[in-house]
DNA sequence: TTGTAGGCGTTATCAC
DNA sequence: GTGATAACGCCTACAA
């Protein structure tokens, strides 16, 4: 029936080299005896072929496994389906999974992922999102805490995607703009939370930890004492920029036992840290939770692997980044026009409160 | 000097609703008085360009923020300069960590990324080679340990992408295939590393724990065994296929401690695992390592964040992942020809041994 | 050095 | 239902 040759000539022609050669809506059309435009609307299942046809096309395009290109078809159509997915810090496990798991909903939205990340350069952002552009992207998500220049941000989104849907991921404050969306979680209410809990263990004596290189340092430490003002007879110290290994660890709870020797509450603002914190602890011979409670920030797989547990403060990044190609979606789509959503933490209870 | 209402016009003319309007090479043309090809060259340095014409191209397109559509450029050179970076486990904190890397290498070595996470369905595979070769990918980057099924794998990409150069990452098996590359890590004999450590340190008694769901549990299972026998009066159970979990930990406990009472070593094939087995063995009354040595597999974090600290098989995982873009680029632009690099594991020495 | 014209592989708009 | 024909935006001979 189909003449088998057409193909094997195409190449003939062609073939310089070794290059390879790709099968066009052309050939297919030769093949089966129609016309291009006939080929380009049964592959897109569209109505106007009839049903002989379509699956005489159908036929020839099983048969030499063609595949459109993809480039071809976004400069036809002028769509791209894609959505740039951008992360700030490579070294973040929650980050990374977050990544993983937007890039899969979004194909399963039928769009596609510019996976990006960005360096702490000032002009970064700027190229990436030219560089955007250059792709048409419809959609963008931005993870990431390190975006505190909210002006700056503002700034970039107007000139190259002013358009486009732009969703901030773990931020929580408002922009003017009205294509940019955020969702984040509420890190006020939070430490609030921390606080009454550790409050309400009659613990008396507070030390908060942050650890070094975290972007919102300035409003947790904010947070954390306005919380503790709220409780008159609480005394408290702040510890800021501790580096999260082992070292950082002992070296933080020498100072605090210094400072505060009957401290009987600590918060740090990451699991990793408030671990070595634990451990440097009993090596100073304090029982965590007895004489101390300890709380941490992350809720990660590392508090189920230390022991006693640690309790620790669910900060919704995994929530957020599982809601936040829906949300793009919505509104990609026209079904929603919610800018802001907010989380509420979530204090998870283990062994060390 | 440049009219600035040309834009304006433009936009104009072909302004519908409120789609997003791309200026072309035309534009930029016109408003250079210059013809488009002159535009293009400036664009991409290629000579033949008057450096008067250059600089005046160059403010236009400044002034403009143009930014050339990637789509009809890789439709006019027939050029996608794109990797497939495919992963096998969302859940694999160390390939989503190596996605990351991957994808930034890649875009430092002036490639795009298009990244992709497979299922377990037997045809997701296919759809997912026959995706890649719609985008034109010029090169695959296959992470993970999944891909256990050689033949199947070899004929998709037989079918699908016979000329793209492709780079199976964790994977140690030397392909027919010319355009198959591998690197991986010499699994044989890091467990005959673990076993022979156990040996010197004068254990006896041996038990293997492979974690549920592990594609390569057979091999490693022989692995195992035919290290152990080297060493006649060795004694050795195998438990395979135990959940990572808690309830994991407790559970093979037991059965170790009632089919090897005397057990002295064990070697679990994860950390994870490990860090229960070992909670859990304390639990019993066992003293780690002065009773039993305990050896992981993975070297993750985890193993300092459990005391005592958890001595651990390092499987080269994200040494592989920060070498397969460059094995890969070595191979997509004709520097290297190497079809197969090994990697010897290390044993990582902390407290359990 | 510069411009013209044709091609890349699709989709979309029309006639038929 | 079908098939020319013209976009889509860029690149690249080839000609001037």
């Amino acid at each position: 029936m189909l003449p088998k040759t057409a193909i094997i000539e195409y190449n003939k022609n062609d073939l310089g080299d070794e290059e390879a050669i790709f099968i066009t809506i052309y050939d297919i059309a030769e093949l089966a005896g129609v016309s291009p435009s006939t080929v380009s609307r049964a592959l897109n299942g569209k109505p106007g072929v009839s049903s002989k046809n379509r699956a005489l096309i159908q036929a020839v395009l099983d048969k030499y496994d063609y595949i459109p290109d993809e480039a071809a078809r976004m400069l036809g159509k002028q769509r791209s389906r894609m959505v740039g997915v951008v992360t700030d810090d490579l070294n973040s496990k929650h980050q990374n999974e977050a990544f993983a798991r937007c890039q899969n909903e979004l194909i399963v939205n039928g769009y596609q992922c510019i996976p990006r990340s960005i360096g702490s350069e000032p002009d970064s952002l700027e190229k990436l999102m030219a560089e955007l552009k250059r792709r048409r992207v419809e959609g963008l998500l931005l993870f990431g805490l390190t975006f505190t220049d909210h002006e700056h941000l503002e700034r970039v989104i107007e000139r190259w995607l002013p358009e486009v849907p732009v969703l901030l991921v773990y931020q929580s404050e408002r922009f003017n703009r009205e294509n940019v969306y955020c969702i984040g979680a509420n890190e006020r209410k939070g430490f609030q939370h921390c606080v009454r809990h550790l409050v309400e263990r009659g613990r008396k004596k507070l030390a908060l930890i942050v650890e070094a290189g975290r972007a919102s340092r300035a409003k947790i430490r904010t947070y954390f004492e306005t919380a503790v003002q709220e409780y008159p007879d609480l005394e408290y110290r702040v510890y800021m920029d501790i580096p999260s290994g082992a070292e950082g660890g002992e070296d933080v709870v020498q100072r605090i036992l210094k400072d505060l020797p009957e401290v009987d509450g600590i918060l740090c603002t990451q699991d990793r840290l408030a671990i070595e914190v634990m451990y440097a602890l009993k090596k100073q011979g304090k029982r965590i939770p007895e004489d101390i409670s300890l709380i941490g920030e992350g809720n990660s797989e590392l508090c189920e692997v230390c022991r006693p547990r640690l309790t620790s403060l669910d900060t919704m990044v995994t929530v957020s980044s599982m809601m936040s190609v829906r949300i793009l979606m919505d509104v990609m789509e026209g079904r929603s026009q919610t800018h802001k959503i907010t989380l509420e933490m979530e204090l998870v209870n283990r062994e060390t409160l």
